[in-house]
DNA sequence: ACATTGACCCGTT
DNA sequence: GAACGGGCCAATG
């Protein structure tokens, strides 16, 4: 299995109206401290793939937008708010409310 | 086989 | 809080 595979395993294990973030995908990946590995393997989902890439963000609670995905801007804002998951003013999401805390039992 | 490219996170100023 | 810098590794041409 490839270390990307893994990743896309574990982004397809995140609930509908939570998110993850960068960090806790890599960990749960078994890739602890390479969050960056996530990001980049996110670049290289298609769009329209069956995994849900828009449900992992940034440490921040932000929806880290990709220059490739211009055109797009906002579709990942738009798919997390079709799940119930609002922004705030900043355009952020609140984590305390939204993170998602795998169960893994 | 080398260089480039990427959706990040954390500790310290 | 905000800003800055270092570290991390895999896929692609």
């Amino acid at each position: 299995m490839s270390t990307y595979e893994n990743i896309y395993k574990i982004v397809r294990q995140i609930p509908i109206g939570k998110v993850a973030t960068y960090g806790q995908v890599s960990e749960l990946a078994n890739l602890s401290g390479k969050p960056r590995l996530v990001g980049y393997a996110l670049y290289r989902v298609d769009i329209a793939s069956d995994i849900p890439w828009h449900r992992v963000i940034n440490a921040k609670g932000e929806i880290s937008y990709s220059p490739l995905r211009q055109g797009g801007d906002y579709t990942q804002k738009v798919l997390l708010e079709q799940e119930g998951i609002e922004f705030n003013t900043e355009g952020k999401i609140n984590l305390r409310q939204y993170l998602w805390h795998p169960g893994n039992y």
